[in-house]
RNA sequence: GCCGAGGUGGCGGAAUUGGCAGACGCGCAUGGUUGAGGGCCAUGUGGGCAUUACGCCCGUGGGGGUUCAAGUCCCCCCUUCGGCACCA
């Protein structure tokens, strides 16, 4: 071919062109009066906490793709962008650089908002929100006094989690594996006066409306789930032997025979009463140190079980038995009751607390496997034990130490008999599984009370001598190696040893049960939840004020509504401090009396800004209000909401809560704020560590993956882009080089966007190379395109026109799916990969059909428009159109263009692919015709030889698969 | 331990409803262009046996099953990642 000289693809010229284009043009700018067609597109707003890494890229550009589509689409789109401004970071990054929070933050929000113009990112920019600034936080405050008047928000003296280093306490959810999720370092108990909101009121309807999320991720929705952990069950009281009473909660009220003991959490206020004298000191140490202990240590499974006795009685309601109370950490304080019965036969917790300890394990409930199995030792009985056991049909086999009987369900009690009668004097043996028995000469004891329990101790001591140390009859069966695996289980399974429930059979027992103790008034039906109440008071400075006033008249007095925003202090910051630290912050007046009075000190928790900011921005500069609800009404819930699966239970939890709260109190209409959510993965990049010196930047490492410092090799895991980790790829590296255009591609490219993805340098090249090649194509094609005309015509066309021109028309058709409804991107972009290389291929053709040519290029630089948009504006003006690819529209696809011809349809041999024939549309649609369009071809014929068809089935467009012998 | 999402070439991934596995891209190989390098272009690229032609066999973490047909459905197991985790 002639070479063709083209200018180089000069992306730096070009996206400098188009970079305020859209902006100026006010593309992007919506009234939210509008009622029509409208989409309101929502990413998770960022902290700015310095810059934007290509990480966050990925999570924006998805959002400016899906605007740029529905704006070819015709819709109105609200698609706004703030910053999430109050927060711990910014206030140590003050701390560090002596500066005020607020210069850090308005510093960063313009290197952020650069940023996305680099991008090629696009908001309304007029709606623009800064939860640290007054004219939002003032609404923040008004949420507040909202909840507040609902009794939603409370104040109460609580044991919290208070964090040193960050020197505030911590939301519940904001303690991670242990540790402070800001710093990780392990939160201290503080007791103090704070604010609540009461979000376990909504436990329930956050649990149940789970269900009407249907384009929420799985995931998120099962997270949030196991997060508000809806257990339900039983309160049960039971009667301390000095009269009191003590109430625990269980899941289980079926297996409340078995209660052997009970177990109160260290901090449970009835400790101190219960403790007898002689227990007082071991109490108090064991008490103490439980406290000391980090929740770390004190939350792993792995740790042994420690407790100590108070000295004190209960007796069990059921069956009056008189139980032990216990203290131990393994029971939390916050959870239910702060205190438990403890069935250790069906408890695995209890079961390793009991056999530490000593206490009787007594099983009521039966295996539902119904397994059972007898031990005998071999100088327990005769040695024609086996013999006799299997004449009497009971499977028997031989151990080194002894006989294992595994008699049927209903075999049980012959096989006990059998064994009974051979027993040698002075010996014993056992049954356990279904049921648990101990075998004398002359007795069978079940050990189903803690009288039989002694019983059999006493009675195995005697017989075996000196050497006996065991304190109940499970710890015996313990050291019987046939019997494991079968001593414990927590199976829902009929009662036994239950008085008149004995035979109650799994999920009517929990219930029959329950409905006993509540005519008796010893309990009743009861659901527990997980999920705890929202601490939001926060003892710094960079955060919204909380909104009350102490009167030592009038008590605790709301700001009124006319007196918002309580302003944060403008003062010079200095270090760590709340706003207790600001002299005269908290002097005012009383505004009920008049008289004198102090305010609330504490900040909000950042999460209440968040928790309510997709309503601000359909109002944003409303002095009036925090939103108009005719507005908020028409355009919410979000219709797609795109953030980090990080937020999938703080953020998400909490919003949905403040919409349940709002709708409540009757300022909004709808009950969940976000009706599509999106999570999108994150973006690695591989880390360099040294053993010795910690994290490494990439151009620091020495040859050879070697440390420079002291020349160790160091590991290279990949992780998501961190700047701690040192790992991070920064935008304005890859835009000088490649451009923004390549770096949006690539980024939609390398993926599907729900997945964690490796960012890789090569696969950038790539990227870049594509837009070269389009760049040139179209910059070839150019003079070579029919002036805008309606389209190619397909009787026009050959053979490779019309191949040409279906791809074009499926193209725009599998762009259209994969963005709209599959948030496929990486698909649609290999989509428009094969339409630009079949392009190509066509235009090699000195012949090519001109207006065909013109479908094509157009069309190819609109579905490129969302993902490349500087490129797309640049070529879309190169060949002869006048606008931008916005105002163009998006293609509409002639349906004609979809089907073909021709259909090329596999042949199946017995399961085996083994010819392919060619026939008409029409043929491939009908079954019949196909099945005999394959048996007649020659092809086929060849492939089958002499054989006989046993059946044939034709699947219409996909298949014929023909059975022979 | 419980819950959830994954496991497909050398790599990222595709296969949307049970119907031609490996689209698209990266990398690699060979050739071309070039003074050279890079870049670009062309061709090839799951493994094996063949290469006389077309072909034939194997192949989606492992094992079993359903089906004319399984990456896709069912059962069991292994494994990676994420969440929760002494929650009674």
């Amino acid at each position: 071919m002639a070479a063709h000289v083209t200018e180089p693809y000069d992306f730096k010229a070009i996206e400098a062109r188009w970079r305020d284009h859209w902006t100026e043009k006010g593309y992007f700018r919506v009234d939210t009066k509008a009622r029509d067609n409208t989409f309101y597109y929502l990413n998770m707003f960022p902290y700015p906490s310095g810059y934007l890494h290509v990480g966050h890229g990925r999570n924006y550009i998805i959002g400016d793709v899906l605007m740029r589509f529905y704006r070819m689409r015709g819709y109105n789109i609200l698609n706004p962008m703030g910053w999430d401004a109050f927060g711990l970071p910014a206030e140590n990054a003050a701390i560090d650089r002596g500066i005020h929070p607020r210069e850090w933050t308005v510093k960063n929000i313009a290197y952020a908002k650069d940023q996305f113009r680099a991008w090629g990112i696009v908001y309304d920019w007029d709606r623009e929100i800064a939860t640290c600034e007054p004219d939002y936080y003032r609404w923040t405050q008004w949420l507040f006094l909202e909840l507040y008047k609902k009794g939603l928000a409370y104040r109460k003296r609580a044991t919290v989690n208070y964090c040193p280093q960050c020197k505030t306490v911590l939301a519940n959810e904001q303690v991670v594996g242990g540790g402070c999720d800001r710093c990780g370092t392990a939160p201290e108990p503080k007791t103090l006066e704070q604010w609540f909101f009461k979000i376990t009121e909504y436990a329930d309807r956050l649990l149940d409306d789970l269900a009407t999320l249907e384009s929420w991720p799985e995931s998120v929705k099962k997270m949030q789930e196991n997060w508000i952990g809806r257990s339900e069950g039983a309160h049960v009281t039971f009667k301390t032997e000095k009269g009191g009473e003590l109430a625990v909660f269980t899941t289980r009220p079926d297996t409340l025979w078995g209660a052997t003991f009970m177990v109160l959490a260290p901090e449970h206020p009835l400790v101190d009463s219960l403790t007898t004298p002689e227990h007082k000191s071991e109490i108090a140490a064991y008490r103490d140190r439980a406290l000391r202990a980090s929740d770390i240590d004190r939350l792993s499974t792995e740790r042994e079980k420690t407790g100590v006795f108070t000295g004190s009685y209960a007796i069990n309601p059921v069956n009056n038995e008189r139980i032990p109370i216990w203290i131990a950490d393994y029971v939390l304080v916050t959870y239910g009751t702060g205190a438990i019965m403890a069935v250790p036969a069906h408890d695995e917790r209890d079961f390793a607390f009991a056999l530490g300890y000593g206490l009787p394990i007594l099983p009521v409930i039966e295996r539902a496997d119904r397994r059972a199995r007898a031990f005998i030792p071999l100088s327990a009985v005769g040695a024609d034990f086996e013999k006799l056991a299997s004449d009497d049909g009971l499977p028997v086999v031989k151990r080194e130490d002894g006989y294992v009987l595994d008699p049927a369900w209903d075999d049980v009690n012959r096989a006990v008999r059998l064994v009974q009668g051979e027993l040698k004097s002075g010996a014993w043996a056992s049954v356990v599984g279904t049921r648990f028995a101990f075998i004398f000469q002359d007795a069978i004891i079940a050990h189903d009370s803690i009288a039989a329990d002694r019983e059999i101790v006493a009675r195995c001591a005697l017989l075996t001598g000196a050497s006996f140390h065991a304190r109940t009859a499970m710890e015996i069966l313990t050291h019987i190696p046939a019997y494991e695996g079968l001593l414990f289980h927590a199976d829902v399974g009929t009662m036994q040893h239950s008085g008149r429930f004995s035979g109650t059979r799994g999920h009517q027992a929990k219930e029959a049960v329950t409905a006993w103790l509540e005519k008796a008034g010893k309990g009743k039906k009861s659901i527990t939840y997980r999920l705890h109440d929202w601490l939001i008071s926060r003892q710094r400075y960079w955060g919204a004020p909380i909104p009350i006033i102490y009167c030592g008249k009038c008590g605790e007095v709301p700001v009124p509504e006319k007196d918002l925003p309580v302003q944060l202090p403008d003062v010079a910051f200095i270090g760590k401090m709340g706003l207790a630290d600001i002299p005269g912050y908290a002097d005012t007046t009383c505004p009920n009396c008049g008289g004198p009075a102090r305010r609330d000190t504490d900040t909000m928790d950042t999460f209440v800004d968040s928790s309510w900011y997709y309503l601000r921005f359909i109002n944003p500069n409303d002095t009036r209000q925090a939103f108009v609800r005719d507005d908020v009404d028409h355009w919410l819930p979000v219709n797609q909401y795109v953030g980090g699966v990080e937020h999938a239970i703080l953020h998400l939890l909490y919003s949905r809560f403040v919409t349940k709260a709002l709708y409540d109190l009757g300022h909004v209409g709808f009950q969940e704020p976000f009706a599509r959510l999106f999570t999108q993965g994150m973006v690695c990049h591989t880390a360099y560590k040294c053993p010795e010196h910690g994290w490494l930047y990439p151009k620091d490492v020495a040859e050879g993956n070697r440390c420079p410092t002291c020349g160790k090799a160091v590991e290279t895991p990949y992780f998501s882009m961190s700047k701690s980790k040192k790992n991070v790829v920064d935008p304005s590296e890859i835009i000088d080089r490649v451009g923004a255009d390549a770096e949006r591609l690539y980024t939609l490219f390398m993926g599907p966007p729900d997945r964690d993805i490796e960012w890789s340098e090569e696969g950038i090249r790539g990227s870049f190379r594509f837009l070269n090649r389009v760049w040139t194509l179209v910059s070839d094609l150019a003079p070579r395109l029919a002036p805008r005309t309606a389209g190619a015509d397909p009787a026009a066309l050959d053979a490779d026109g019309l191949a040409l021109w279906r791809r074009v028309h499926r193209t725009v058709r599998k762009v259209s799916e994969d963005i709209q409804d599959r948030f496929s991107f990486n698909t649609a972009v290999s989509a428009i990969m094969e339409l630009a290389n079949d392009l190509a291929k066509y235009a090699e053709r000195p012949d090519a059909d001109p207006d065909l040519l013109r479908e094509a290029v157009d069309r190819l630089v609109l579905v490129l428009a969302p993902i490349c948009p500087f490129l797309a504006e640049e070529l879309w003006r190169k060949v002869g159109h006048e606008g931008s690819p916005l105002e163009a529209g998006w293609p509409r696809v002639i349906e004609e263009a979809l089907g073909a011809d021709t259909v090329e349809i596999p042949v199946q041999v017995n399961g085996k692919l083994r010819a392919r024939i060619t026939v008409s549309a029409e043929i491939a649609a009908d079954a019949k015709a196909l099945e005999k369009a394959a048996l007649e071809s020659a092809d086929v014929k060849a492939k089958l030889g002499d054989v006989t068809i046993v059946k044939a089935i034709a699947v219409p467009n996909k298949m014929v698969s023909l059975v022979v012998k």
